[in-house]
DNA sequence: AAGTGGCTCAACCGCAGCAAG
DNA sequence: ACTTGCTGCGGTTGAGCCACT
C-alpha cells in the first residue's frame, strides 16, 4: 500500500488564505510550474503539492475564464460530453481559460438538469422517448461489450446520438450549429500530445470524426 | 427573523498511467 | 520485469450561500 502523499502532519487542509494564494502565485511567477511535489517546500506552503497544483490550475492560473458559461460555451460543453464522456479535461481543453473542475461542476449542477428537463438522458445524450436502436448481434460486438468501460459505454451512446443528430432533425433541441473560435494551437497541441488518449475508443472516435463535417470542432 | 432545503463550487480522495530506477 | 514515486484525472464531499416558507 502506498503511502498517501498528502498524509503528513502539519499540512493544511481546506480553503486557501490569501497569504497562501500569494505565496504559490509569487514562487510560480518565478520559477515556473515544475515538480509540485517539491513546490509547497520550496515556496513555504504548509500544503501538499497536490493541493497546491489543483489550486494553481482550478483558481490561480492567470488565464482562467471566470464567471457565468456563455451559450456557446455551453453548446460546445454538451456537444464534447456526448462525444468523450466525462472526460472532462479534454472538454475543458476544447474551452479557453475554463477548467476542468469547472466544466465538470458546471456540467453536474447546469448542464445535466437542463437535459433531463428538455427529455434528453445527460448520460447517453438520447431522447428519453427514443426506444433504443437494435444491437448488432456481431461476435466482436459480444466480445468487446464486455469489456467495456463506462466511458466506452458513454461513447458508444454519443456515437449514436450524433448521428441521430445528423439524420433526425429535431430530435433535439440543442443548437449545435456552433460558431466557435478554433481553439488555440496549446489546446490542439494538448490533445496531440496526449499518448494515452490514443487507445480509448471516444478518441479513436474522435480522430475518425475528424474527417466529417461535424468535427471542425476538433480541428 | 428563524429554520431549512437546495444549490454551487472549491477542495479532497483514490486510482490509473507513466517514467525512472 | 518489477517496484516506486509523481502527476493528472474523475468522482465525491462539505462549507457557505441563497431562496423559500
Amino acid at each position: 500500500m502506498r503511502k498517501p502523499c498528502c498524509d503528513k502532519e502539519g499540512n493544511n487542509k481546506g480553503s486557501w488564505s490569501k497569504q497562501e494564494d500569494q505565496k504559490l502565485i509569487d514562487y510560480i511567477a518565478t520559477h515556473g510550474e515544475g515538480c509540485w511535489r517539491s513546490i509547497p517546500k520550496a515556496a513555504g506552503l504548509h500544503r501538499c503539492g497536490k493541493s497546491c497544483r489543483l489550486r494553481w490550475i482550478n483558481y490561480l492560473r492567470p488565464d482562467i475564464k471566470r464567471g457565468n458559461f456563455a451559450q456557446d460555451e455551453e453548446d460546445l460543453i454538451i456537444k464534447l460530453h456526448a462525444l468523450l464522456g466525462n472526460r472532462w479535461s479534454l472538454i475543458a481543453g476544447r474551452l479557453p481559460g475554463r477548467t476542468d473542475n469547472e466544466v465538470k461542476n458546471y456540467w453536474n449542477s447546469h448542464l445535466r438538469k437542463k437535459l433531463i428537463k428538455m427529455g434528453i438522458d445527460p448520460n447517453n445524450h438520447r431522447l428519453n422517448q427514443i426506444l433504443p436502436r437494435p444491437q448488432p448481434v456481431d461476435e466482436d460486438t459480444c466480445k468487446s461489450n464486455k469489456s467495456k468501460t463506462d466511458n466506452d459505454r458513454v461513447s458508444d451512446a454519443a456515437t449514436s446520438s450524433l448521428e441521430e443528430d445528423e439524420t433526425s432533425a429535431g430530435s433535439s433541441h440543442i443548437n449545435l450549429d456552433l460558431t466557435i473560435a478554433v481553439p488555440s494551437p496549446a489546446h490542439t497541441a494538448n490533445l496531440e500530445t496526449r499518448p494515452e488518449n490514443c487507445n480509448t475508443a471516444a478518441t479513436s472516435e474522435v480522430l475518425q470524426s475528424e474527417k466529417s463535417p461535424t468535427l471542425l470542432l476538433f480541428l
